[in-house]
DNA sequence: TTTTTCGCTTGATAAATATCAAGCGCATTT
DNA sequence: AAATGCGCTTGATATTTATCAAGCGAAAAA
């Protein structure tokens, strides 16, 4: 059950966990199956769970006062999804957490994840490792968005994540980018790389 | 010596820390002094150090083509600096960081802070809130910058780092915000405040 | 099958922001 | 004291990007 995540774990301890350790793990965490447009978080509610993506396609956006959304973040397979902030400190997210893809995920509480912890300290290294990532990736992000035009903003995401474009539709690229949907579409026509 | 630092360190531990405990923190960091527009990392170097800020004010910066500086983070008392990507993964950094005051550093590497963390597992309580806080300080700038107009940037900017505009430039303030010197000078002249 | 929805494109125009250039005041240097 | 450099402001103009509006085609819904 889940052998991609459990791989997935082993990597980020660096090490290979015992059937016994793993299946801590899997008790720890529920699955859940999230249709198409579903939200896994509304804005408002308190981020109750840390989501690991078995399968599927989410996105995590602010929806501003015209109504327009900002999409903060994409999540594919291997990801997880939550707000960070929310899920530690337990106070009302911002962000709205949704379903583009069917998507199956594996839920863990704060409580439950910090019992795991205790029961199998491997599983530190893998929040650790996320935080660290985590950061390194959204430094990444600001210095592209504080830097670049809106051009090398697209090109720059074509590089690092093409799977995106395999994924999501180019409004939400768009709106990740942090430019309008239009303004995306010429630029791509000038840009013949698919 | 550094009363500061060791209040801040029980501070992220939640503990208070020995006479002892101290004494090996301290033996991991060498103090420096930075003169004003000195480099403590230059792009091209791995970051070998993590520096804690015990007085004065830096900022980190890329350098793009053009010429131009994007500032990515500024430091004061009591913060960190280093490319933590360069300095955890020993690769070349794209960063620049410079002292913009008369600043003093307290510094370890990777290797001091390593055997710290085994010796005064404490530490890792350090290092982990600093990824945690770092992660959601990252999303918030994402958020604004891809959501926020010039002016709600400043605005927004204003409300949460109010210190920055006592201690930093406004050109440099307007190259965090990624906008030009002369967009913040114009907004600022339509916002009283201050 | 027919209808509707949705994502994408394109053109025309408006708005936001950058760029270029000059000048001012203050602090630092000579 | 004079000269220099630096940060800030302001005006004129250029460029980038957003907005508004329409239409097209494919997929989804009826």
């Amino acid at each position: 059950m889940y052998p991609s995540f459990r791989k997935y774990i082993d990597q980020y301890t660096g090490d290979t966990m015992t059937d016994d350790e793993f299946e801590l793990v899997r008790r720890a965490f529920v699955p859940k199956k999230i249709r198409k447009k579903q939200y896994l978080l509304q804005e408002g509610d308190v981020c109750k769970y840390l989501s690991f993506i078995v399968k599927g396609a989410m996105r995590q956006y602010t929806v501003d006062e015209k109504g327009n959304e900002h999409i903060v973040r994409f999540g594919i397979e291997n990801w997880w999804m939550a707000d960070r902030e929310s899920f530690e400190l337990l106070t009302p997210t911002i962000y709205n957490i949704d379903a583009w893809e069917e998507t199956e995920v594996l839920q863990v509480t704060l409580a439950n994840l910090t019992e795991l912890k205790e029961r199998f300290p491997g599983m530190n290294k893998v929040t650790t490792a996320l935080d660290k990532r985590g950061h390194i990736a959204a430094q990444k992000r600001i210095t592209a968005a504080i830097s670049l035009t809106a051009e090398e903003k697209y090109l720059d995401l074509f590089k690092t994540h093409p799977i995106f474009f395999q994924r999501f539709p180019q409004t939400m690229i768009a709106s990740y980018l942090g430019i309008s949907p239009e303004t995306l579409s010429r630029i791509r026509k000038n840009n013949i790389l698919k």
